[in-house]
DNA sequence: CTGCATGCAAATCTTTTGCATAAGA
DNA sequence: TCTTATGCAAAAGATTTGCATGCAG
């Protein structure tokens, strides 16, 4: 993978900066629209550009959950996500590692497993 | 959820029956393109409102691995999916079940946790 | 200056839908 | 005959990309 150097962009600072404290999982388009308050010129594109190197760069994570979009999350540190099937929120799931599965796995499998990607679903407080 | 009678059709009965011994976890495309050597006039939308139907009704599984299209999956009986990070290629793990994690999750939330959906991840034995 | 980043729009891709017609039951 | 299913094409939603211009180093 080239790495080429990053150079500084109000844009790009200030969709970090919305996303730092968020937990609530935005996809590309909420970000574009809250970017847009102190940006109002800023463009869906950049904002995508943006995403994907942050993704890439391993500052975001970005969550399949199977609704046609994907989201971030800023909390880069390991835990696990719980999506509602009845609202299709995501919520963060503080637990206690279970890397161990990884282990598991590997007992039926030829290839390399690397790590896993654990979603939990149900109803969500607000939906049950 | 409103169970509407299910009429036989032709162009169905095909799709189910490609699916039946894949293992590849094929796109809706790639259904199509095979379902189009049999029924050449089948369209699109209608791969799609059929999948949608099976993957409804439990007939096959709707594998979102982050790579824009959804995959299938014929096979339903529980198992777990090992997806390629180099070249994306999805593969079925028949691992002893690990559905003890929602245990595990259920005491970091409080909401209602009924599943869980893991993936893992790592380079498959010809990427490796 | 030089090269990465942006804005804008057009282009892609995947999936959904409306509608007139065909085909099961 | 009644209702669901299909084909086709248009629509919708998400993401990417080409290009001229702007801005950081």
């Amino acid at each position: 993978m080239k790495m080429k150097t990053l150079k500084y962009s109000r844009q790009r600072e200030s969709i970090i900066e919305y996303l730092k404290d968020r937990t609530d999982h935005p996809t590309a388009e909420q970000v574009y629209q809250n970017v847009r308050i102190e940006y109002p010129n800023i463009s869906l594109g950049t904002v995508y550009r943006n995403l994907g190197l942050l993704s890439d760069m391993g500052r975001v994570l970005k969550i399949s959950c199977g609704d046609m979009a994907e989201h971030f999350d800023p909390n880069t540190h390991e835990h696990y996500h719980f999506i509602c099937t009845d609202c299709n929120s995501v919520h963060d799931l503080e637990m206690e590692s279970i890397d161990f599965i990884n282990t598991l796995a590997s007992k039926s499998f030829s290839g390399e497993i690397q790590g896993h990607t654990t979603y939990f679903y149900g109803k969500c407080k607000d939906c049950k």
